[in-house]
DNA sequence: TCCATTATTCAACAGCTGTTGAATCGGAGT
DNA sequence: ACTCCGATTCAACAGCTGTTGAATAATGGA
């Protein structure tokens, strides 16, 4: 065998940026796989095509990797979820709810890493980190809670629920569907796993609606149209 | 400064015994905070009060220890609901369902630390424990479908809702109360802890029933009654 | 052409990790 | 008194961790 002679050091600039973007998505699937914990600077550079402390030039440390990935996703979500809490929509209040789902899902649904890190850390994490989620989280849930107050001040909504109570059954519920659907569905109900998530969710929906609504046997038509794309 | 005159070595058994259960007790506190991944041996030990080593003489490996602890705490749950779930319990299917959220209480309500690592582990541990994990779970989880669907032939609940579905829903959020509630009540809703637990079981209860009965205004006269202790 | 800046890597630090083999001590049995 | 065994500790292994300071190369501007 010909033993190659002593190559140059590399480095210096690739040919190829490597910019903080790429480092945050070679985290977020990380993360994905290993938590905030287990995920190493070194397993993120890897994933990335990079050295560990090109990761410290553009982030000031493994915390902030995270806290920056959180920074990109949530605002939007709220935002979303904003505009759909605004008193003007005189949609009822059913189909608010039903489309508050669809837009948490056309945001966090195929985010699987995501969704795993943040409800991880959310229990487990540093003190830290649990107070940057839940400042991320509390207007998502102030949204969500306006949107249910509607509901009850228009009647569709059974005044004996409380409102948090509700919008956590609601919201925390469903994110578990996004994770857990996929992976137990054929392991326990023997569902093939693309016809696990609509089936989960719709279930899901029904069953809260009955669950909180002043008439439980109000149709729900919109149940059957198909959900439209990411614009 | 005086210079001690060179402690004698401490080897060979203490006084009091370290027996494994001792072990498994500290394994179980430190697990609760730290994961499986985050807590080390030497956490353990120290914890326990004494050396890592003793914990490889009383188990085979890190993961023994964790496996152990579900052996001892499943099985007595299990028993308690498949006793449950047997045909001859005559009583309306709703009371018999709050009868299975109050064992499910019994059993695990105040380990927190027992659940945050069995979730843990459920959707991030290495594939072995996860399998150990999933043969656990599925008693549990037939046990709670047998309930479910002698509730359908009796005629108290919807048949629409699938069974395993309505099984998760009833058990998965009912363990996200019993992890959240204490964190989050004054956090975020502004309730006394000690008023949340009970408040937000209840709530869910009342939700969930009325959303898979073929008749949700049944009244739940057993939801005022207190509960009855541990035997 | 030279210089400054930017992007990248290398090599090392101290500290932690799971695990093991040998050493030790106390008590029970003979 | 001697031996054996169970319980405990010590000390070390290799490997991983987050992080840093210095070295280097490519690029763009003067």
């Amino acid at each position: 065998m010909i033993h190659s002679p002593k190559t140059p050091r590399l480095r210096g600039p690739k040919t190829t940026k490597v910019d903080p973007e790429h480092i945050l998505a070679a985290a977020e699937r990380v993360f994905a796989k290993e938590g905030l914990l287990g995920a190493s600077i070194r397993a993120i550079a890897r994933e990335a095509g990079c050295d560990p402390a090109l990761i410290y030039y553009h982030f000031e440390n493994k915390e902030a990797v995270f806290t920056t990935m959180l920074d990109r996703k949530f605002p939007p979500l709220i935002a979303d979820l904003e505009k759909l809490a605004d008193p003007s929509d005189l949609r009822h209040t059913s189909e608010r709810f039903w489309d508050a789902l669809r837009t948490i899902y056309r945001h966090v649904g195929k985010d699987a890493g995501f969704r795993a890190t943040v409800r991880g850390e959310m229990t487990r994490g540093g003190e830290g980190v649990k107070d940057t989620i839940a400042q991320h989280v509390l207007p998502l849930f102030k949204a969500l809670s306006s949107l249910f107050q509607q509901g009850v001040q228009r009647g569709h909504i059974r005044p004996e629920v409380p409102p948090p109570l509700g919008v956590f059954f609601f919201a925390r519920l469903y994110i578990e569907i996004l994770d857990v659907a996929p992976v137990m569905a054929e392991r326990i109900a023997h569902i093939p796993v693309e016809k696990a998530l609509p089936m989960a969710e719709r279930s899901w929906f029904e069953l809260y609606w009955r669950g909180i609504a002043t008439q439980p046997d109000t149709p729900l038509p919109f149940l059957g149209k198909p959900m439209e794309p990411l614009p």
